[in-house]
DNA sequence: ATAGTCCATCGACGGATGTCAATATATGGA
DNA sequence: TCCATATATTGACATCCGTCGATGGACTAT
């Protein structure tokens, strides 16, 4: 688990221009913190929730891990760029971070994306 | 790897509606699949190539890697829906299915899809 | 028929990954 | 200070995955 923390500019649509093999690396990287259900669900999890953040101790039990496995796939999609961790208190508190999600949804983009 | 003939119906928006634990496994399946980089590499070089599609021999030496390692990421990506194959004569022809790639980016949309 | 080319499959190996129990760390309250 | 709660880390285990060499199967041309 390395240079989780350079994919930030990654992402060039790969089916328009021909991907460079770094830049394989990186999305690659990316999309494999994607490919497993738990990291999925925590997104679901937090995303469609209603305060938009959730503690550590909320998700346990809806999820059906134990405590450390739970921690561990927050401490990946943390690396990865795709969680915001604010700890207050005892309780460390997880938010989805939309743009680095976009990011990846970029990279799937057929046809040419609309400038902003 | 089961379950990868079936992924057909995937892909609602994880970051807007919970997603079941029986979703996230199809989701997580294909996510998995592009968490790879000689994947990526052979999805961007079929689909940035000139005529759309590409038989083996001409992936082979771009990517740096055995032919069986290479007819094995086919077979994967094949599987997986992403890869449209035909067979003329010796040779196997590869074409990315762009529907199936929307469909993947279409499960990362933070805000609501607009209907086609 | 024989040889050659293209592609897929098999078997094996090393390394990465998901999981849990046990433990450590930190924070807050009695 | 001492205990309880919340989270992170460690260590161990089984499984999965990417890679290659060797082989097999199909098609073409001579």
């Amino acid at each position: 688990m390395k240079n989780l923390r350079t994919i930030e500019q990654c992402c060039s649509p790969l089916l328009q221009e021909p991907i460079e093999p770094a830049e394989a690396v990186q999305l690659a990287t990316a999309f494999k913190v994607l490919g497993d259900p738990a990291r999925l669900r925590i997104l679901s999890l937090i995303a469609a929730g209603s305060a938009g953040e959730m503690c550590v101790c909320e998700m346990v039990g809806p999820l059906g891990l134990s405590q450390p496995t739970v921690s561990h796939h927050l401490k990946v999609l943390h690396e990865a760029g795709l969680l915001r961790r604010e700890k207050r208190g005892t309780w460390a508190f997880y938010a989805v971070v939309p743009e680095r999600v976009e990011a990846l949804r970029d990279a799937l983009s057929v046809t040419a994306a609309v400038p902003a």
